[in-house]
DNA sequence: GTTCCGCATGAATCGATAG
DNA sequence: ACTATCGATTCATGCGGAA
């Protein structure tokens, strides 16, 4: 198999003083920070043990995207991700998290169940099926038929080789409901404006601080519309999701891992939070685009939609 | 390298004397809208086949509420329940849906398999997971843990008989997205009737369709809050989930069961909507409560917390 | 500079048609 | 009988051009 590999040099975050549980040799540090064409299975098995701290990924769905990837079946689906999933078990540092994004289709009225196998053979496998995140798409496929309605939801499972894994919650608390949203919407534009400005300069560290009080803890529900109109790349997996999983299970500096990388969302998301991302594909024109897209990201900075 | 081989050769569907549609005789009828105390498994084996419309309900979970019921545990579940949805496939209507509202609860760190299992064991009974709506609970139990964030989400399983099931989407259609109101409120009046003349022309055949129209069908997440500050009961089953359930599957006068009725919730949920409710409970004080509350309930016409 | 509106675009699903 | 492709259905979102 051809074996092209994209380094991209981007700085290394500041040093820390709190890792390192593997020392980072050569050999493991040529992972860092690329977008790795070819076969996971291949690139997972050469990959050093107890290597990633998060892995989080959407794999192609069952006969989706067959014209991309090579169609996996809905019946040879579990089969097809049991060995990767037992090579992610191996790179992943014991306080580490993997998290799926996926969901069944429904075929002739009926939900196929090889997600719910999937769930079973991985605790098998010696998974720990930690949670299940549901992820609500607020922009949904539209459609209508006569025995079911649009489907909005996709499962994040979370698993874990242990109880005791990395977990951060104060990074992803969100705003209050109603009450400390209107006490913003009183602001005045002009002041929203000024304290944004503060907080890029490092000033108006204030006002973060008072909206930071009116911060509560989230739900394993997650509320995020899908990215649909842009024109370069089209992810359904928009970068609010990695990021919200990155923020929760890892800290700065760590090794983000997306096997099934696509268009690049996932380093995307790790560029923005200074985690160091690996991504590999299968497919030679997404490693292209999202190493273009990587690149992009560190020239403009932060993108919009984030 | 292990193979597994997925998708289970499920033995066919068990066969029913489907054509029998049952006249209402006394026999029958005697079990309409009625409280019935006993285990709901010696009640159903004595009800007529083919007779309800819709069987929607939410167990007593593993381990949950084990003071009131018996307090099933995790490894028990699914051969508890099998037996009770061999029945409930049995007085089923051809037609007719069984909705179960369940969720897994976490233990030692890790979410529990028997809900996952249980799905993969009533297919193999005869059913068919048709749908998996995600019922999204605005407010949920309060609590923090280190390992996981408040569990604001239940599955309401959808189980059929077969592919052609009843089915009134327009009932449950909901209020247009705010972004309609923004929008086409601000349409002239000469725009509305330009774009409603391209109609017949072939062109603007899209635009025509959001005008005059303020609801859209719904989709697989529900967004409904629970009941708290009742005071005579605390249900975890907010009158509006199967309220929502029996606009969509059932039409007036149909028949509903709920076999673990507990506080009578499906049952005020019909007297609101004019359909036969069958309510069983093996705890008689549930019984007596449920009782007391539809009575109360047809007294005063429609509850506040509905 | 705002706000407003037209338009394309989806990890969808079903039923029909064709090989 | 089983698979491959296609058209019809539907609606929230972001972008870009217009007012």
């Amino acid at each position: 198999m051809v074996r092209y590999q994209t380094q991209l040099k981007f700085p290394l975050p500041r040093k820390r003083d709190h890792d390192i549980v593997p020392k980072r040799s050569n050999i493991s540090s040529k992972y860092l920070d690329s977008i790795i064409l070819g076969d996971c299975l291949d690139i997972l098995q050469d990959m050093p043990d107890n290597f990633v701290d998060l892995v989080v990924t959407s794999p192609p769905y069952a006969d989706r995207r067959s014209k991309v990837y090579g169609g996996v079946k809905p019946r040879d689906y579990v089969g097809w991700f049991l060995p990767i999933s037992d090579q992610i078990l191996k790179v992943l540092k014991p306080t580490g998290s993997f998290v799926l994004n996926i969901k069944e289709i429904a075929v002739n009225g009926e939900r196929l169940t090889y997600v719910i196998e999937l769930i079973l053979q991985m605790r098998n496998q010696g998974w720990l099926w930690t949670e299940e995140y549901i992820w609500h798409k607020r922009n949904c496929y539209p459609g209508k038929w006569p025995n079911r309605f649009r489907d909005a939801w996709e499962r994040c499972l979370h698993f874990t080789k242990g109880k005791d894994f990395s977990m951060y919650q104060e990074e992803v608390m969100v705003p209050m409901g109603d009450w400390s949203q209107s006490r913003l919407k009183n602001l005045s534009e002009t002041d929203k404006i000024r304290d944004n400005s503060k907080v890029d300069s490092g000033f108006g560290k204030n006002v973060s601080n008072w909206i930071g009080r009116d911060k509560v803890y989230p739900t394993n529900v997650l509320h995020l519309a899908t990215e649909c109109g842009n024109k370069n790349h089209s992810a359904a997996f928009p970068v609010s999701l990695p990021s919200w999983f990155i923020k929760l299970l890892t800290k700065e500096g760590d090794i983000v891992l997306d096997p099934f990388i696509g268009s690049g969302t996932t380093a995307v998301a790790c560029k923005s939070l200074n985690r160091h991302f690996i991504g590999i594909d299968i497919n030679a024109a997404y490693v292209d685009l999202a190493t273009k897209r990587v690149k992009s990201k560190m020239e403009k900075g932060r993108e919009c939609n984030e």
